[in-house]
DNA sequence: TAGATTGTTAATCGATTAACAATC
DNA sequence: TAGATTGTTAATCGATTAACAATC
């Protein structure tokens, strides 16, 4: 299989998202593209052709079997496989992920917190305790975690890349708003919440000039 | 002015951050298009046109004042504008936002927090007292609060983003898992940190499949 | 069977990149 | 002036949408 773009995996994940919740109130056998389309605001021909990608076959006049697009789409994204991620940086932001429940369905585990603060280091975060910097990179070798989530607050996130990297982590997961580079074989995912901002601002600003824009939908 | 693509809002903020960022150190009177774009990986042509779509011309052999960059940004983008917001649940994520003291400098000022739970109203979080969602509509009617951020926990979004259109808010930035619609003329933005999973999970998962896949960077 | 829905090819659309004359 | 850099048009690339025969 050839690997998927990003845009796909996005489109994948909002399916999975939809069929998974609305399967858990009352569960269809089969839904439609045009079910899908419709309730994600998504061209059906996408759908059909998102879930061909995957080597997932409709039944005609019929639609899709939702367990079924639902294991295929697990399959494809991996949430079916352990994802071990140390977090660092504990403070408002780490704070929150760390007691989001959300993520083991989806696979991953943060299964250590690290902070630079003394005064945080031995203290419970969402039943987690912090460790030190020091312990950072050694926990990290010695536990294969493949997956680092950066929320610390500025300017150390790229030397501190470099040590995760060093230390053998695949995928770097950066909150922080400082953009960070690494090799080619690591992926580096950056959530700027900036990025968002420009959307909003200048909608705001601009809004009133532009009544009659088309709504474009974000995300 | 015909409106700005997401794309290039987005590009636009990467722009302003690296050159008012890199401005703070050391002033550099003048920029080529080529080292912007060498600094954030984007093509120098990109860079140049996306500078020509805001009215900015650049000085042949020498490039483009890093003032006047920032300046025509901010303009566009709308920075120098008040943009004042209510933030909704006070919970990890919420508190966060609260928190975050660079909003400022974007313009973005949250002027009030609301949560649901009894417990929390009338506490102080970064500074602001929480308020109870009864005052939320009077509030956002009496100061004409033109933007609402969704820190909830759950399944209450689509019911909050109605009441809070109805108060006359033109744009939603949705940080819940739950997706929400609005009418055409309110902008929705959510920042669904799934999707950035989706595109973690499936790399962690297929990586060792690919070695030689060509590296393409979030953001 | 008849008709709704799929899977896929072709057409369109938009965004990115290349080329190059104009300019300082 | 010579040469580096711009601004813009043309070419390419990729993603989305339309069309429609195949299918259940």
């Amino acid at each position: 299989m050839p690997s998927l773009r990003r845009v796909v995996l996005e489109r994948l994940m909002r399916y999975y998202r939809f069929l998974s919740e609305s399967g858990a109130k009352k569960p269809p056998q089969t839904i439609t593209s045009a079910q899908i389309a419709e309730a994600l605001d998504i061209d059906p021909t996408q759908v059909r052709k998102d879930f061909s990608t995957i080597g997932l076959l409709g039944i005609g006049r019929v639609g899709f079997e939702v367990c079924e697009v639902c294991r295929a789409i697990r399959f494809t994204l991996g949430f079916d496989q352990r994802h071990e991620a140390v977090l660092v940086g504990t403070g408002h932001l780490g704070s929150a992920l760390l007691a989001y429940s959300g993520f083991a369905r989806y696979g991953l585990h943060i299964v250590a917190a690290f902070d630079k603060d003394p005064r945080r280091v031995g203290t419970k975060v969402a039943g987690c305790t912090v460790k030190s910097m020091r312990s950072l990179k050694p926990f990290v070798r010695r536990h294969g975690v493949r997956l680092a989530i950066l929320t610390t607050p500025v300017d150390v996130s790229q030397k501190l890349a470099d040590r995760l990297v060093s230390a053998g982590v695949k995928a770097i997961w950066n909150f922080t708003p400082t953009r960070v580079t690494a090799p080619p074989e690591v992926l580096v995912r950056d959530e700027h919440i900036s990025l968002g901002l420009s959307e909003i601002a200048y909608h705001l600003t601009h809004e009133t000039e532009h009544p009659s824009t088309p709504h474009v939908r974000a995300s």
